[in-house]
DNA sequence: CCCGAACCTGAAAAAAGCCTGAAGCTTGTG
DNA sequence: CACAAGCTTCAGGCTTTTTTCAGGTTCGGG
């Protein structure tokens, strides 16, 4: 999971950067409102923190634009100002949830948890499309009786494409989400890995594959 | 919408209930922690209101007894503890937002509007005319059971004809907004995809066919 | 009824996109 | 330090999409 911390204050960027580490999220740090905004809308996150008052551009707008721009990761919106009016603009402007400084860590990751739950099924432990099902512990790719390990970029880009059910992902996406977008690794890196999850899907004789949508993307198939 | 508002101080629960209604909800307010969890449980709403210091069951066990039943209506937990350890446990036994008492009228209606905001969200689009469906997500084209999967450009032809209902499209415009403006594609591209069409149609055994205008364009018609 | 413009469509060439084996890196581990 | 596992890069070959072309068909006006 892939958090993007916008913050102009350094020092508690670096400790929210710290605290979303130590709860397993690989983060990325802006610190100010448009840089902000341009690495939200690359759609690699699965989690935006956002302070309201920042350089160039204020949080209240980012969280607008980002949902103009369809991109649905949930907003933790954190600032110092405690007005129920704020909070209002806040939840209004499409952030789920409002927290006021000083909170903390416990209350943070809580929120945290309860924001991410949802999307990616924290509930549960193990995803399933067709007849394989995909553990989120053990990172194991199952079919049947058999089971095979998977590397941690086979298990996001798989991670990824099981959630969207069978809707096809880009390679955009893929790129953005599992190499994330300061990245500079290119199209053929996705098409290597989805080369190697091929292979381990034809190994397992599942009845799914991965098929290919020329200029599109990927998708799940299930059924031969 | 409908809200189960699960409080007991009633002269609250009656004021939470004018409240929600005033947002549209349909409202139904259980006084105490047993008849609130049977009635989360029928899974008749689509936003649950839940004290924390209720008779008979608390609000933790109400909400991670809803989870359990896999109830996934968002859950918005009201009490005057502020205890962050009350947050921590609230959000983790399954709520969405933890709000702390006192509170004003805007604040609670801001988060249940960005509680149920993303209930509407439709996963799959689709797109159809006549008796056949255009997946957005997929790009498949279907018609019954059938389906056929569509290239780029003539997914985007037929996305163009299906969005604009029976209307008449012309060569130019396709060649614009499918070859864009700058290119040098000529009707003879259009005509080679609408053939490409056809073809598929008729493999799916389609009542709606592609109509020639001459010298106007093409468009839709269902009919035999 | 005839003619030309507009349209259709099969085939094949050209271009774009994708696959995958192999080799070279990097990183973490014993 | 050496090894293994995972990651990246690369290049040649393969597949699908897109374009082009040419011969045929349809339509409408004169």
């Amino acid at each position: 999971m892939r958090a993007l911390i916008v913050e102009d204050d350094k020092a508690l960027a670096r400790t929210l950067g710290e605290m979303l580490s130590s709860a397993r999220f690989e983060c990325d740090i802006s610190n100010d409102g448009e840089s902000g905004l341009d690495n939200g809308l690359s759609g690699a996150y699965d989690l935006i923190v956002l302070d309201i008052m920042l350089p160039k551009k204020d949080g209240f707008s980012i969280a607008r634009e980002l949902r103009k721009q369809k991109i649905a990761a949930p907003i933790l919106m954190l600032t110092a100002r405690t007005e129920t009016n704020d909070k209002v603009r806040g939840l209004d402007s499409g952030a789920d949830y409002y927290l006021t400084k000083p909170f903390e860590m416990s209350e943070l990751l809580a929120c945290v948890r309860a924001l991410t739950r949802r999307q990616g099924e924290v509930i549960m432990d193990e995803l399933s499309f067709g007849d394989i099902r995909l553990n989120l512990s053990t990172c194991d790719l199952g079919c049947g009786e058999k089971k095979v390990r998977l590397g941690k970029k086979e298990f996001s880009i798989m991670h990824i494409l099981m959630s969207n059910g069978g809707a096809i992902v880009s390679k955009e996406t893929l790129l953005n989400k599992v190499w994330g977008c300061e990245s500079d690794a290119e199209d053929n890196n996705v098409e290597v890995y989805i080369s190697f999850l091929r292979k381990k899907l034809s190994f397992l004789k599942a009845t799914v594959q991965i098929a290919t949508l020329r200029k599109f993307g990927y998708r799940l198939e299930a059924q031969a």
